[in-house]
DNA sequence: ATCGCTTAAATGGTCTAACCATTCCACTGG
DNA sequence: CCAGTGGAATGGTTAGACCATTTAAGCGAT
């Protein structure tokens, strides 16, 4: 299957090869890579260049390394894990400031909600309606209750992009919303009445989807992450003050 | 600056404090890293492992490495070419299909269109009106200047971009359009036919943001980009058979 | 003093060989 | 038949050496 490796960045020749026969489709996910040692002599080169190669394809999240007989590379079923770490590394080296993020994220999430509400089945539904229970029982228990309305919140959001339907708007609003969160960690403490009125909105946003109202949904959605966003940067600039 | 390594993938845990460095600001592009033989006796640890967790920094474009006396491992600037060449293998693996990422093009663009025509200022107005020169000089040309062409209709898109003002967007495009690029050398030969329409359509962009209705500059946007999509998608369709 | 060549030193790239840590599995003894 | 144990396969790490590339210092001729 392998090449022997030609010179110079040994390991970045060997690199391109495995990289190459997955993408290709010639190693599947769940196929296991020989040996090191034998790669070793496949390559003909020394054990330490098929590790940097392996440890360059690892950190592409194309193959998974496991300890121990049996072991071995195992090549991953490719996600979109790879470009969500990168994004995030963007985001946070450029230090994006948070307003940019927000305006993102109102304008995303209101094309993937638009698109969820074309998109939705009966499935999605009882879902979205699990989810909404659960929130409601959050928001119940009052200022207790916040932290896990949070992760569900975070959850039916996400659910949205699901439902969307493209791959992409899952990665990117994961990414997002992992980004925002630190902003929100720092400066947001929120309390009941703004907990009520987050749900309310969703409770809005879900009700247009139901009734097949894109437009409608995605105004309240934008809505919605508008309110956040603006609640949040001025706890962001209280502070600073 | 950095601790002594921690057990249990040494070389994971060198990458996690050199890139937490990185990206907090404490190394900044440019600064050089100590030489390999030197981070050995900083992490305690062998030049082996060491470079493994060089490799994985270098993978990830944090850093870059030369050879020779003074050469090293150097902080770069971090740019979106991470995240593209990520997207990029998700595309080939056909994890995610064209489809979804023209969709996606299609609705940021048109945000960002929109955006733009909000922020516009006169030397932005200027800038457009040099590039919208060029594509009609090189559409003029005829299938001689669509290679041009297309570069000239790159360069407007990011201007848009850079227009609105949000480095996420200048990102995520920059990302999009070295992606599609592919695609449209391998699927798309462009004549002058759909060159001048092309050309047509950037016009009304250009036109609507000049007299300030973002929203019919955004949906002229959206057109334009999802007649290409979907033109290239007939394409795509017909090498398949 | 300046230019150009040579040489030495610093650095990454590679190789060899060994040992450790983890994991699985076959074998053995009850 | 089961439990325990030890060996073998595999990745993780280390040490030390040598090569290739690059820079800069040193030196010599003009």
């Amino acid at each position: 299957m392998f090449r022997v490796a030609k010179q110079s960045r040994i390991y970045q020749d060997i690199v391109e090869q495995i990289q190459e026969a997955i993408i290709s489709g010639d190693l599947k996910a769940g196929d296991r890579l020989p040996a090191e040692r034998e790669l070793k002599e496949t390559f003909q080169t020394s054990r330490g260049t098929v590790r940097e190669a392996l440890r360059v394809l690892e950190q592409k999240g194309l193959i998974e390394i496991k300890l121990g007989t049996g072991g071995g590379a195992v090549v991953k079923a490719i996600t979109s894990d790879l470009v969500a770490d990168s994004l995030d590394i963007l985001i946070r080296s450029q230090q994006i400031p948070i307003r940019y993020l927000a305006e993102f994220r109102e304008r995303v999430e209101e094309d993937v909600v638009k698109l969820a509400t074309e998109r939705m089945t009966p499935d999605h539904r009882s879902m979205l309606k699990t989810l909404l229970d659960d929130a409601r029982r959050h928001a119940g228990r009052g200022d207790d209750g916040v932290s896990d309305f949070l992760t569900t919140d975070k959850k039916i959001h996400l659910a949205f992009a699901h439902i969307a339907g493209n791959p992409l708007y899952v990665s990117i609003l994961k990414t997002i919303h992992e980004n925002i969160q630190r902003y929100y960690d720092t400066f947001l403490k929120m309390k009941e009445p703004e907990m009520v009125e987050n749900l309310k909105d969703l409770e809005k946003v879900v009700a247009a989807m139901e009734k097949g109202d894109a437009k409608q949904a995605g105004s309240f959605s934008r809505m919605h992450v508008a309110r956040f966003s603006q609640y949040m940067e001025q706890r962001e600039q209280r502070k600073r003050v």
